[in-house]
DNA sequence: CACGCAGAGAATGTATCCAAAATATGCGGT
DNA sequence: ACCGCATATTTTGGATACATTCTCTGCGTG
């Protein structure tokens, strides 16, 4: 019980709330290792919180995946696969492919040049050496398009976030190689002509390309990048921190 | 407290997972009237439990999108709306499009006899005038292709049984018409074409145009059936029957 | 030496308890 | 008579306590 019984939530999130972000970002962050029992009491000790909340965002996390359960005892964080990255990248493909072509009905000419402003300050970025530029760019390109999209279709929306918020867990967060950052911007470049074509199909295939491509440029990561890192304690502020957007 | 304290749960299943279940279950057959507020202490009385797992499960179903808090106090049942019906429709045929363009590259002859039997018993039930007939098999034909795409693709999988689930929300669990029935069958025999010519693009196109044609025969749904039911008392033995499977 | 059973310990499942917050209610003032 | 403030009630949020079950270990026996 470190934390006293009376406190305004550091904000104004739930406690509950507040546990499931964090202990959601920090499985994606890979800051458990796979397999090892995840204990209510001591994850609770960690959070500075009571075992209820912990409970609830474990079971949370178990019907997103996240989680499942070892044995008939408690949880687990489950091994990384290459099949679930492979089959992870392959619904967001297919998600975010129908997205975009739902999209290229109604995006009004303002946005689509919006948009290629974006491509424009990231290419820039690839001239000036600058990956971060190309990175920020990239990123709010993405933004910008999903934002478009969760207005009039939620669902859709929050699927497609949810997917890239589990890709996350198999992908480092940087833009990687610059070749890959070239490799994107032709791609957000196909897919700008292909929203101002207008055409749905075309859309459907340009966006499951792009994202296939990120796919590859994703697969070494994952026999490189060794989940365990000492899980040490951390401070209360750090929760409010959202997860780290995606990036290409 | 209506249960006594030491009770082997009915069968196998936690309280927690059983009152999910339940919870689910009576939300998706529209038991609550939407908007109203769903109290955890009435809940928890109703179904003979403690407020602490209706409470995780109104917290599962939340993170669902079946119930939403209600200003600042808590959840309600969300209204029935026709965008959301569509967007679910959508969803689900975009998925089942794609997991049926995958199963298309490895779907063994052995399968394609089988799910051609379906259409045959399926059709004999037109002729016959058995409208049970028609939907039974066609539920059988629609589970076989969720069992061979669940093998490899889980996670897709879970997706589109959850899409599934929510559409019951907005579909009577029966198959309609006539018209409807042979429509559905027609569609049927669509997809085991395009399977059978191992075509992913054709797989795809099939199977959302047949989904589509089910949003058309459920659109009408909406506006006559009213969900209110005075949401009486029922026995435990309830909790164990599984949510209808889905037809068409 | 190995296998199995029993008991102890640890972790989860469930219920209850206490505190905080919001809404409703009632009283008083203008 | 109406509006506003204060209080009471209702309901949720979070923590703790208790019962249950699973596992691990150690000892005994074959």
């Amino acid at each position: 019980m470190a934390a006293p019984t009376t406190r305004k939530n550091t904000g104004r999130l739930s406690v509950r709330e507040q546990t499931y972000r964090l202990l959601k970002k920090k499985i994606l962050n890979g800051h458990f290792p796979p397999e090892e029992r995840l204990v209510e009491e001591s994850l609770a000790g960690l959070l500075g919180v009571s075992r209820t909340p912990v409970r609830e965002a474990l079971h949370k996390l178990e019907l997103e995946g996240l989680v499942r359960q070892k044995g008939a005892r408690g949880f687990c964080v489950p091994e990384k696969t290459a099949e679930e990255m492979s089959e992870l990248f392959e619904i967001r493909a297919v998600l975010e492919g129908y997205a975009l072509s739902c999209l290229c009905r109604t995006i009004s000419g303002d946005d689509v040049r919006r948009l290629s402003e974006c491509i424009a300050r990231a290419e820039r970025g690839v001239l000036e050496n600058k990956l971060d530029l190309v990175f920020e760019n990239n990123t709010e390109f993405h933004d910008l398009i999903y934002q478009l999209v969760g207005k009039k279709r939620p669902r859709l929306f929050n699927l497609i976030e949810d997917m890239r918020d589990y890709i996350l867990r198999y992908r480092k967060n940087t833009l990687g190689t610059f070749r890959a950052a070239k490799r994107s911007i032709l791609g957000h470049k196909k897919i700008l002509l292909a929203l101002d074509l207008k055409d749905p199909a075309l859309c459907e295939q340009v966006m499951r390309a792009h994202i296939s491509e990120a796919e590859a440029d994703t697969a070494c990561t994952l026999s490189a990048a060794s989940s365990a890192e000492p899980q040490q304690t951390y401070n209360r502020g750090e929760q409010r921190r959202a997860v780290l957007p995606p990036k290409w």
